[in-house]
DNA sequence: GAATTTTAATATGTACACTTATTATATGCT
DNA sequence: AGCATATAATAAGTGTACATATTAAAATTC
């Protein structure tokens, strides 16, 4: 027994890799656009549900107010979405994406789904299966731990 | 065909959610120490190779300088590393970790070792020694990718 | 052995990512 | 109605994460 953790093996330090490696194909892969994968997610939610408030469409991509707020603001000065106030209720704003945005999300459409197969490319079409399988579980197991508090 | 991505079954999106539980799920297990993932990670590669320079560190834990740096001038102000000048290469700082440094790593062993558990929490033994060995396979597909420049 | 190139570390700027605190507005309770 | 509680958005502070630029010190080349 070595006295350090071999963390080189252990899931979290591999899951961190994993997700540099991933961050970084999609801006090699989508380099043309200048959009980040959570600005893309974030935009891509938008378009199914229009003219929702910051916290809802933050929760579905699952991000603090926080970081989803900022990101928010750098999609509203790229002029990829707009923010309106609700008649309704003075605090919310309410979130659609502009013809621009949505031009740009069908646009990278393909680029972002290339980048998924760029992902799983060390993988086996059966392993990238697994892996995804895997992951999905993973997610959704820890997902379904928190909110059972 | 929806018009838009789904994205939330995308493996970019799954890979970044496992991310964010797996930083979560070891700030909450190791939260007495206040040291974050990497952090430990740097700190216990340290323990392996004493007096290494801050480049061949960051190498092993996979970040670039300019991260790597930031972090270790954090350890360094906590007292768990020193950074000593080089005598035969001025440009190196050599890295060594404290009694303070190494105490901690040890002591922490046990706490980051339930946090891989606690990660793959959600998936069975032989699924996670699965999803483990792909994750694997994956991060040393795209090294191996990356270094054949 | 002087000039070019490389390399180690730092600095700068942008973008996540989270915690805690603040502000404004709504809602629930009595 | 009036007060306590809850919620939406923002602000402030810390810590990754990376690209690019800068500085100082090697190493290489001519």
């Amino acid at each position: 027994m070595a006295i350090t953790f071999d963390y080189h093996s252990a899931p979290g330090h591999l899951i961190r890799r994993a997700h540099q490696l991933s961050v970084s194909v999609f801006a090699e892969k989508t380099a043309e656009f200048d959009i980040t994968p959570v600005q893309f997610a974030m935009l891509n939610a938008l378009m199914d549900d229009p003219g929702e408030d910051q916290t809802t469409l933050a929760e579905k991509v699952a991000f603090d107010a926080a970081t989803s707020g900022a990101v928010i603001v750098r999609l509203e000065a790229k002029g990829l979405l707009r923010r309106d106030a609700d008649a309704n209720d003075k605090r919310r704003k309410l979130l659609t994406a502009t013809k621009e945005g949505k031009k740009i999300v069908i646009a990278m459409k393909a680029a972002v789904t290339d980048v998924q197969f760029q992902i799983l490319k060390p993988l086996s079409s059966d392993e990238a299966n697994q892996f995804t399988n895997l992951l999905r579980k993973l997610v959704a197991g820890h997902d379904a731990d928190s909110s059972k508090i």
